[in-house]
DNA sequence: ACCGAATGCTCAGTTACGTCA
DNA sequence: GCTGACGTAACTGAGCATTCG
């Protein structure tokens, strides 16, 4: 090891001293810096695709083969590696920004998709709400239909009906969390306090109720608030 | 074993020069 | 011929690791 120092500082790495440094920079006046030949270049870069940085004795071969100062092909090989990140980093910003624009699209298209889905809720939720008032009319001028649900039941068809002549039946397929797949609700309400399973065989009603009351930004806002990625793009 | 000086390496940033449009 | 932009060889200074007395 020392004796590869040895070697070094004898064999052409110029040590700094400053009347060194000050002929250095006379001399770079009369004498020009001159560019290495392509040969020397198509060497140095050859090893450089093999390794980017070299072992002492490497460069001291190197630097006899080509004709060039062990300093020099130090030098070299440090810009190189210094070319060779800012590169990489180039490169890397160059795929960064393509990502970036890719989800800004996506992102841009999902808030458009939010925008129309909310004020399809919201036109959605004003029909069913005239609707409703219409039914409690009915049901407070008719006394003899035997029960609080008739008025909802006549509600919601007509509501269906209404649906149905905009070409939006589809749309009445709702679930509430209190709903199964079939349709039918059955909920199971736990009261911790008295320990007591309330069952609730049939009560479509009142979990329709319950999603007409629900306030569409809500739902909206329970989908997205919790992502706050969406609130950094806007 | 520990310490400090000497030495060399790397890296980021800068300077100076050559080349070219 | 002059000039500005650009590429690159060479330099600088800081930080780190290793060696040696």
């Amino acid at each position: 090891m020392m004796e590869e120092r040895e070697n070094i500082l004898h064999e052409g790495v110029e040590l700094e001293t400053s009347s060194s440094l000050n002929s250095r920079k006379k001399n770079k006046k009369v004498e020009n810096k001159r560019r290495f030949s392509d040969e020397q270049i198509r060497s140095l870069e050859c090893i450089f695709e093999s390794e980017s940085k070299l072992e002492p004795r490497k460069k001291m071969q190197l630097a006899r083969d080509l004709g060039l100062q062990p300093r020099q092909v130090a030098i070299w090989f440090q810009n190189r590696r210094a070319r060779w990140k800012s590169k990489r980093i180039e490169q890397e910003y160059r795929k960064l920004k393509v990502e970036y624009d890719t989800l800004a699209l996506k992102f841009q298209s999902l808030k458009e998709e939010k925008e129309s889905l909310q004020s399809e809720v919201q036109k959605l939720s004003y029909m069913v709400e005239t609707s409703h008032e219409g039914g409690r009319e009915g049901k407070e001028n008719s006394t003899e239909d035997g029960g609080s649900g008739n008025g909802y039941r006549n509600c919601i068809a007509e509501t269906k009906e209404r649906f149905s002549n905009e070409g939006l039946e589809d749309r009445m397929v709702i679930y509430s969390d209190d709903q199964d797949e079939r349709g039918l609700t059955r909920t199971e309400k736990v009261d911790d306090r008295e320990n007591q399973v309330l069952r609730n065989e049939e009560i479509p009603l009142t979990a329709l109720e319950k999603w007409y009351n629900v306030d569409p930004s809500v739902i909206l806002d329970q989908s997205c608030s919790s992502s706050q990625w969406l609130d950094f793009w806007t």
